[in-house]
DNA sequence: TTGACATATTCCTATATGGGAATATAATAG
DNA sequence: CTATTATATTCCCATATAGGAATATGTCAA
């Protein structure tokens, strides 16, 4: 089996740089097709592939204004990516103060307490 | 160009609902191979290979003991999923309280509060 | 209608899989 | 040394890109 399409999921969609790059844009605002193709110097049938990826995961949704089509960000679709993320972050936040090593600490120190 | 390399970032070695799980596994301890095959019911080779990406990106770390190998997760790595992800939290954390929308009620209850 | 602008789609290619099967390597027991 | 256990690696295949180039489609203006 080859690897899984961009489109299966939110996960494999936000794996290429240049689809996040788009997302960040569109959390300041809707753009049009071109606003992203300028901002982000990137060529426009690419941006339409890239959006058309983001599309059908859920990420973004689009509306007609005249010749433009409107993009704009759905946030919530990339709620099971920090669904699963959340219970690793102990392991960051606070990185040197995980469970285990506090537990040790404090063993060290009740063994300092009794010697000092 | 083709897709970039699972092992070109975490983003792209997460992409995999496999190598996620293996990950969600080795957060609850070590675990040598056979116990991830064992738990998951992979096949041993795709384990390995998983591993090895996981290896590279930098999320799990390898300790040999005699014959066995001891993967232990590495929980910062995944540190930059969360950096990027976390501006968007926003979009769903009451996800009627956007920011926008927030602003709309506290105008209209400052206009209540004149009123009233 | 015709032209110009905005966007989407198609065709092509090089590349990177992920799984299966078979095999190689490593380490230990006897 | 040899068999066994544990893991890694190699080969092969089907598939899905992501980018470039060219073109199709859509919409409005004159």
């Amino acid at each position: 089996m080859a690897r899984a399409a961009t489109t299966s999921d939110v996960f494999n969609a936000i794996a290429e740089p240049q689809r996040r790059q788009i997302l960040d844009l569109l959390a300041k605002g809707e753009q049009p097709v071109n606003g992203i193709v300028e901002a982000l110097q990137m060529k426009q049938p690419q941006v339409s592939k890239h959006l058309g990826v983001l599309k059908e995961v859920g990420l973004v949704t689009v509306r007609s204004e005249g010749r433009q089509r409107l993009y704009r960000l759905n946030g919530d679709a990339l709620q099971p990516v920090y669904t699963w993320l959340t219970p690793y972050e102990q392991f960051w936040k606070e990185s040197h103060d995980r469970l285990d090593v506090l537990l040790q600490k404090a063993q060290s120190e009740k063994a300092n307490d009794k010697s000092e």
